[in-house]
DNA sequence: ATAAAGGCCACCC
DNA sequence: GGGTGGCCTTTAT
């Protein structure tokens, strides 16, 4: 089952973050896209091709605003994520993950109730559309090494140690 | 309709 | 450490 693709007022634009610079998409739905890119052509190339048929105003201001209070204040705007319905549940499997916790993509694979589609649930989380707030950068393999990240392990790993050191004691809602 | 490609895992060496 | 086969979903032929 596909949602429809963001509709009303869709926007997004380029903002610093902890972890170098990122693309932010939304609309009045919510934030439809959150990415690392290497480059914001490429950022830009992702979003059309995810939404072929949206028209994304750039808006540098907004976008700026959401990456503070996502990773300045630690709150949690209203996402819009789209996707299939397998990869739903495995999206809202993700955001029970505690902050400073981790997962297996197996243990997801369980959580689920597909135990045997632990190749898909990867898949799956690969195509997560909000990194970090969804956060897909809390599953790792089960022999304990880290298993692969999108936007590169480089990010992976610091967002891994961001949430392990200087918010484990502040206040966050993610 | 079907093939090919995945952020995996268990099992072998 | 590295390679193989099996598993399941998605996307592109």
């Amino acid at each position: 089952m596909r949602q429809l693709p963001p509709q009303s007022h869709p926007a997004y634009g380029y903002s610093p973050s902890p972890f170098g610079e990122c693309c932010i998409a939304f609309s009045n739905d919510g934030i439809c896209a959150l990415t690392f890119p290497e480059s914001r052509e490429s950022a830009f190339f992702d979003l059309n091709q995810r939404f072929p048929e949206t028209d994304f105003k750039q808006n540098d201001d907004k976008a700026q605003k959401l990456a503070r209070q996502i990773f300045e204040r630690g709150e949690k705007p209203l996402i819009h994520p789209i996707g299939t319905e397998f990869q739903h549940s495995i999206w809202t499997a993700l955001q029970s993950i505690p902050i400073g916790k981790t997962m297996t993509y197996a243990q997801i694979a369980q959580k689920i109730g597909r135990p045997k589609a632990v190749r898909a649930v990867g898949t799956a989380i690969g195509a997560n559309p909000i990194a970090f707030l969804i956060p897909c950068h809390r599953v790792i393999r089960t022999d304990g090494s880290l298993g692969g990240f999108r936007w590169g392990l480089e990010c992976k790993i610091k967002m891994l140690e961001w949430e392990q050191t200087k918010h484990t004691q502040t206040n966050h809602n993610y």
